[in-house]
DNA sequence: ATCATATTGATATGTTATAACATACTTGAT
DNA sequence: ATCAAGTATGTTATAACATATCAATATGAT
């Protein structure tokens, strides 16, 4: 399923599952998945969403795990890094990772009516862009794929 | 060439085209084309790199064409909304279309070395996005392409 | 001429992100 | 046990990006 977020699951189990993969994942890199590191991605988890990183920050703050913007960023940069989870430069946001795989190029599906992001398990097509660096002799290093539109409910409800 | 701007060309001449083409299409359309977004778009032109909204808007303001954040976001929005020139998401930046065409989904090869920004003229890929997208449900209104990574002669460069 | 609309001028504020520096906690070597 | 090195946090301040609002002016249509 490669739209997973726009779909109804069992939640919880998703999020629980997350969590194990990316305690284990940590373990076997040798990060270290503090309690701040943690909290934050089970709170991008709980949401199938974006957050800023001051939606994020003001959550921790309610939880007395720091305050200060510089709490946020980290927290993000560590999770953007470990790949548990992905920036979304169109919204300046972040989401968790719902990949389990290693390195990988996603591709978004971001709502515009619920804000919703759905990671789209494409193992990437080389497109025409990677063909034209080649030509260029210019060298990819990392790419961002996104999308913005309407999902399925969203579509429902506008007009 | 889909990679012009990695390209020694004769500049000039390239500014001086797409200034025409701008004022032709402006007209075609019933855009007013004012001083300050002439000169703005201009002034992306002029590099082939993305310049934040304050970059322009020193430059703005040196020619004494405006000196608050507004003037520039002005003139940004007008030209983005033209289809003249592109905001680039993962630099929070603006840089001139290289397109004549109309309607198109842009891509860019982004060089963190130089900050040259060349646009692929892809005429767009149906990649696996859209048959993801298209799966789910999901109705794709725009789409953010953006390649980051070394220009060729960064390549060399770089050790 | 009058009215509506679009553009510009100006001030203030909101939002996102990082710099800079100090402190505490781990870890591994002596 | 002690030390040094590296990693993680705490804290303050500020940089960088973007928009809200309202008044003034210009433009164009009736
Ligand atoms: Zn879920
Ligand atoms: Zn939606
Ligand atoms: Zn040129
Ligand atoms: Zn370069």
């Amino acid at each position: 399923m490669t739209a997973l977020s726009f779909c109804a699951h069992d939640h919880a189990a998703c999020v629980a599952d997350r969590m194990r993969h990316a305690r284990e994942h940590c373990a076997r890199e040798g990060l270290k998945f503090t309690p701040v590191r943690a909290r934050s991605l089970e709170i991008l988890l709980q949401e199938h969403r974006a957050l800023g990183a001051y939606d994020l920050l003001a959550q921790l703050s309610r939880e007395n795990l720091g305050s200060q913007p510089p709490v946020a960023y980290r927290a993000l940069d560590f999770l953007v890094k470990a790949g548990l989870a992905h920036k979304i430069e169109a919204l300046n946001a972040y989401v968790a990772c719902t990949h389990s795989g290693t390195d990988h190029t996603p591709a978004f599906l971001i709502c515009r009516g619920c804000n919703v992001v759905a990671e789209a398990d494409t193992a990437l097509s080389p497109g025409r862009l990677d063909v034209a660096a080649a030509a260029a002799g210019f060298e990819i290093e990392h790419t961002v794929i996104e999308a913005q539109g309407l999902c399925p409910s969203c579509q429902e409800t506008a007009t």
